[in-house]
DNA sequence: TCTAAAATCACCCGAAAGGATGACGACATC
DNA sequence: GATGTCGTCATCCTTTCGGGTGATTTTAGA
């Protein structure tokens, strides 16, 4: 995560540089510093955003594995069936709270890539994750995962 | 992550620090507008990044013990759901049986080939089959075709 | 603090899937 | 007979998936 800070730091000198650079040939000349000033405050910004959301998104997915609820299942269930996932039976898979998120996705019909573009990770990871999961159910496929994962009621 | 946000400020006072350095060692010409550009940069990137703690700050992680517990569930038959197709929407897709009928094996999992040894047809004849329901149910991927049948009532 | 698990990423390679297009025969309908 | 739909099969090409391996970083827990 510190990388993150350090990508920052070097992102920022790079372009602090290449300023530095068009600024001299360019930009200086119509003394545009508003727009440079809106560019650079945009680019930043986005760049904020990003590692912020990067930064934060693993704190979410901290550890909620074992939260195994003590629920009374109604004799007839409401219509809209909240769907409370097999935690029990992803226990006892292995499968991690990483590689159902992927799972679900998958199950959303998303690509890999599209996955990844998601979640902010590479794609190889979400192959990595893919493979482990499609493992421990047994599939070959990502369809045939899905359907697993539904039968096995790890997905609604 | 308290430390990042230091480390990041840290990063940043030390990159206005050598900017300004430089700024009065070398180019002290009258126009610090590299300065005022890495300033604004840093300050957006700060904002940014409090926007994304903001916008995906909602849950706090929840630590609970873990009580795996079976919950004897009253009987009661899981209603098979005898799941009456949708034909209409079939209809107005213009989605033909022999069709729906290689998107349902899709949606069990199997692959072209196997669908093709199943049904007793080729594999590129299969593969013509998912084209067209893939094209008609605006799926890129089977993933997609299955999860958009689904939504669709096409599948159970 | 040390260790094991989890998450991340990369590279290679082969297989599977998907897109585009064309073709042919059976069958129904007009 | 002409037309249209459906099912069947093919070829070429590109993209995506999946398997395998290895590596580093981060996190959790002892």
């Amino acid at each position: 995560m510190r990388r993150h800070v350090l990508i920052f730091g070097l992102v920022g000198g790079v372009l602090v540089a290449s300023l530095q650079y068009t600024e001299y040939r360019f930009v200086v000349i119509e003394h545009s510093v508003e727009l440079y000033g809106a560019l650079i405050a945009i680019l930043f910004a986005a760049f904020g955003i990003w590692l912020g959301l990067r930064i934060t998104r693993r704190r979410e997915t901290i550890r909620e594995t074992v939260v195994v609820k003590e629920v009374l299942v109604p004799a007839v269930p409401p219509t809209p069936e909240p769907f409370s996932p097999n935690t029990a039976r992803q226990q006892t898979l292995g499968i991690t709270a990483r590689e159902l998120e992927i799972l679900t996705l998958v199950a959303r019909g998303l690509s890999n890539r599209e996955i990844a573009a998601q979640i902010f990770v590479s794609e190889n990871t979400v192959k990595t994750h893919c493979a482990r999961v499609f493992d421990k159910l047994g599939a070959a496929r990502r369809t045939q995962a899905v359907q697993r994962g539904k039968e096995l009621g790890l997905l609604p």
